[in-house]
DNA sequence: GGATCACTTCGGCGCACGCCGAACCGTCGT
DNA sequence: ACGACGGTTCGGCGTGCGCCGAAGTGATCC
């Protein structure tokens, strides 16, 4: 019966402290049990053991080294799984009640990684500049300007895997598109090894840098926000 | 923290009797508290209780009807969460143990609705003929040419609403895309108004009639499965 | 008006689960 | 070799939830 497969996922993610894991690991990275069990505000024990349905559900994969029990999403397809769930939800409330938590919040909503790509304002203003010169379809496919200039500019070629180059992924601060797939996570680590942007702290939030700033807006006319 | 809805929305789903609700109500109808008992094999206490979580929730929406209750998915974007759902869970079992399951089995695997458009092998048949004819795009968006014919052969006019006109929706048995959107709809409504396809008994599953056979074959060079 | 029917409410049962602290086990630093 | 440390296992506690049957409430049919 699939109803039952239906409700065996959705118990897997039916839990508070779970459902923080998750969330927390959409920054793509991997995390180890103590790191997950402080973010989610329980004991080390029970951290242990949700890991342990987590990864027996499939939703991630563990890597063991030394005393260290690392946990990572398990790929592009369980990201997708938890992006659509949070489309669905919709955008949250704006602040937090703490002004330190307020800060942070709107770092994340400035600027993030979602998995493996950029979200947030960051990640929708990259998309739709780069609809707006034709590299991308309204609905987020990528076009043949689009394939050329990923190569020409950031040095991108194309892998032969089932994974979509361009994809749409719903962002759950903005409400808007942006742009994920290979194609995403390219521009994403991109940025990066550039020093266009970088992470804030441990999280997942991200910032530009000044050259990333004036490179983007050289590049696609990107304005800061 | 978007954590907690996240664990709220997924312990709506956690519940096998409220999972085999859900993929019944997907056909787009609405059902009667009673039925929907009778199909889960639960008591129609237990029933009651469940569909008002689930109306609670905001996952369905219900009309109260002399004695009766009927339920129903309260909208498409609910229907597309159940999809991507079913999606990530991936192709099922082809065949079930008992004869009579099995033949229901090969009737739904053959041509059914999902929500409000037509899935299965008709559905898939249906849309690679759509898109071999340039009306559809690889990513299942509608082109000029797929809006042309819809509106000369289909009497099909796009409302002006926020819903997308063609989208794609993965078919938990077939694997693969088909029609959805506000022109899926479409094309499953005409069909069965033209009497092409006809509901077979109470379920989701449908059949091509002899003169829907041609009537598909001569529109669309879709040839019978 | 009385019988029937669809559904709901309530009480109660039992199970599954989330949580913790204590004890334990490897690993790493010194 | 020793202690500190990260993680796991286990026992036990409390609670939430799914389920049913019995009783109750309206609507419907004759």
């Amino acid at each position: 019966m699939a109803a039952d497969e239906l409700a065996d996922l959705a118990a897997l993610l039916a839990d508070r402290s779970r459902a923080r894991f998750l969330l927390a690991l959409m920054d793509g990275k991997a995390w180890t049990s103590g790191e997950l069990a402080d973010a989610a505000g329980v004991a080390p024990s029970t951290a242990s053991e949700h890991l342990t349905r987590l990864v027996h559900g499939g939703l991630l994969v563990e890597r063991r080294q030394g005393r260290h029990r690392y946990v990572q999403l398990a790929g592009p397809k369980q990201a997708r799984l938890l992006e659509e769930l949070l489309g669905y939800l919709g955008p949250t409330a704006p602040a937090g009640p703490t002004l330190r938590a307020s800060a942070a919040d709107q770092a994340l909503r400035r600027g993030r990684t979602c998995y493996d790509h950029l979200a947030g304002r960051l990640g929708v203003a990259i998309t739709d500049a780069m609809t707006a010169r034709g590299l991308l379809t309204d609905e987020l496919a990528i076009t043949d300007d689009g394939l050329a200039w990923l190569g020409d500019e950031l040095a991108f070629t194309p892998p032969g895997s089932r994974r979509p180059i361009a994809r749409a992924c719903l962002d759950w601060t903005e409400r808007r598109s942006h742009l994920a797939g290979t194609a995403g996570a390219h521009v994403c680590a991109c940025l990066h090894e550039r020093d266009w942007v970088r992470r804030i702290g441990t999280g997942r939030a991200v910032r530009l840098t000044p050259t990333g700033a004036t490179a983007l807006h050289d590049l696609l006319g990107v304005l800061p926000p």
